[in-house]
DNA sequence: ACCTGAACACCGTTCAAGT
DNA sequence: ACCTGAACACCGTTCAAGT
């Protein structure tokens, strides 16, 4: 890539993290590429769909989500393992307003440029939840893509500005139904 | 109101109600008052927001969901009624796709045509939950605005592609977690 | 009273023309 | 190789002009 073009590649994706904060998934790629000060085709030739856009700007994260599971795998009891570390992915998507509709979407469609990260974050929940189960800890009648579900509900949850206030309650009511062990009451980590 | 208003309006409702249903919440206007064959002008003055057009076209349903909690709290045990309307209210609103992001919104937003939509939904879900809480068998640390928030979540995800066709499954795994009486297993009415 | 459609300011997406 | 912006086909919303 030459020099000036990769100058405006990365310069893109820093503008397109600042809008998407402040505007949420639907922002205006004209704005952005504006904003940017760049014209309206550069920013397609750099990132050919929306969903490029996002995978560029979201896919460390979703790395450090996975290093995150499998640290957490010999660190932590496998409870408040799956439990910390949906509370923190849940906390991270709720950032972004509609990226979890998103995700939910290209999590179906292999086309997608989004469909990997769907699938590792989905492996890396899997597994942890695995472990749990094992332990009976963790319902046996779910499998990874009802935790996606789940999570991503929640996600969507805390980006509701009605629900949001109440995302931490709401995020341990669908806690205690995924894990077993009754006893231990709310869920804080 | 004027005789061909009158028609006008009836049948706006009626494309309508066959567009939002093919297309979602987001359907186009344009696209309505055209197949209606009628002027987007005539489209804007009977619905003067498109929520006004959804509040329309959805208020008589709401309206019997209201009257079906109130049957329910004589005709079923507590928490047979409680699950059994949150089940039909799910099941209704994840027919129209984005509905649900727009009722969210529409709850805190008073000046909203959907607002007191939400507000009868919200009093009717709160009394049935009440009463299974009264008799042990709902949990007590949550209210209707927590229910509210539960069935808008199971309703969204029974919208998205990738979850819909577990929906059952994942409407009996939150349903576990708003009922107390765990022995019952899942809940199928 | 009520209806119509042009007008305006925005989109996403493509692509010929430039450097 | 890469960049630009005009062009096209769509929106939502408003409002002067018609009946």
């Amino acid at each position: 890539m030459r020099a000036d073009a990769k100058k405006n590649y990365e310069h893109i994706l820093a503008v397109a993290n600042v809008v998407v904060t402040e505007h949420g998934v639907d922002a205006s790629l004209r704005d952005i590429a504006r904003r940017a000060g760049v014209g309206l085709g550069t920013l397609y030739r750099h990132f050919p769909t929306r969903e490029a856009l996002l995978e560029a700007m979201l896919r460390s994260s979703f790395d450090e989500f996975t290093t995150k599971a499998r640290e957490l795998e010999t660190a932590s009891s496998p409870d408040d393992a799956l439990v910390s570390w949906l509370r923190d992915v849940v906390a991270f998507t709720g950032n972004y307003q509609g990226v979890v509709d998103v995700m939910m979407a290209a999590k179906e469609d292999p086309e997608s440029a989004l469909h990997a990260s769907c699938m590792t974050m989905r492996t890396a929940g899997t597994q942890l939840l695995a472990r749990a189960q094992a332990e009976g800890l963790a319902r046996t009648d779910m499998d990874g893509d009802d935790l996606f579900s789940l999570a991503a509900a929640l996600a969507w949850l805390s980006n509701q500005p009605s629900s949001a206030p109440r995302a931490e309650h709401l995020f341990s009511i669908i806690a205690s139904a995924i894990l077993t062990n009754r006893s231990s009451g709310n869920f804080r980590v």
